[in-house]
DNA sequence: ATAAAATAGAACGGAAGCGAAACAAAGCAG
DNA sequence: CTGCTTTGTTTCGCTTCCGTTCTATTTTAT
């Protein structure tokens, strides 16, 4: 089964989810940043700064400058990968886990609100 | 009838819709600014600066800064209300249209991704 | 041992966002 | 007409993001 979203129904899926989060003052990721949080919250491990820069084809700063502002935020933190020294594995927090928590029920509180 | 979204489909669907914005390189706009935008193609006119402050909760200048952006991306025009010249009325774009037509054909494709 | 490659981060200048405050223009009330 | 209110914008100082380029560290190849 799949879900099946009519492009009416998507922009105000959308709509009502990008309100909640403004009206709630979640802090505002960027959607580059959010791409990056859910790729390392949704794909298996280990996720390295190249990995995340290829997934979503953006350069490595990109993702190290987002790395920095969602470890400031504890949403996700850096270790060192012991066999490969050069390698930051990027790991998941408890802090990021409720971010994500909070985020999904509002947006499936949004697609509860839809009327089809 | 309501959509059903779970709230791991819900995160694995806004992963789909944010990495293939990323991916496609849409022009990046914030929350904030997906928010004003969807609200002005969404719902009835006419929108004012205010209203719109009002709707999202946040500062005039939030406004005015985004329908600048917004403003040079063509996705949204100004206009000044000829009956009281103080209020700008904040009019769709054909540009705006093909912007949201391509963001809900994303967000549906995305949604169609998902397995239940 | 030395050179080459790979990985992540730092530095730079530029663009754009933020909140707070000040401002200009238009309408309204007396 | 003269103030007061409303509406939208501008300005200020600050922060953060961007792409590009350069650097430091570690690993691999010769």
């Amino acid at each position: 089964m799949t879900m099946d979203l009519d492009e009416s129904q998507s922009l105000h899926l959308w709509h009502n989810a990008a309100m909640a989060q403004v009206l709630d003052n979640v802090p505002d990721l960027t959607l580059r940043q959010t791409a990056i949080l859910l790729t390392i919250y949704l794909q298996r491990p280990p996720h390295t700064v190249r990995g995340l820069a290829a997934a979503l084809n953006v350069t490595k700063p990109v993702i190290t400058r987002a790395l920095d502002t969602m470890g400031m935020m504890k949403l996700v933190a850096r270790k060192r990968d012991p066999v490969d020294r050069r390698n930051v594995i990027i790991q998941r927090t408890v802090e990021g886990s409720l971010y994500l928590e909070k985020l999904a029920d509002i947006i499936s509180k949004s697609a509860g609100d839809l009327k089809s």
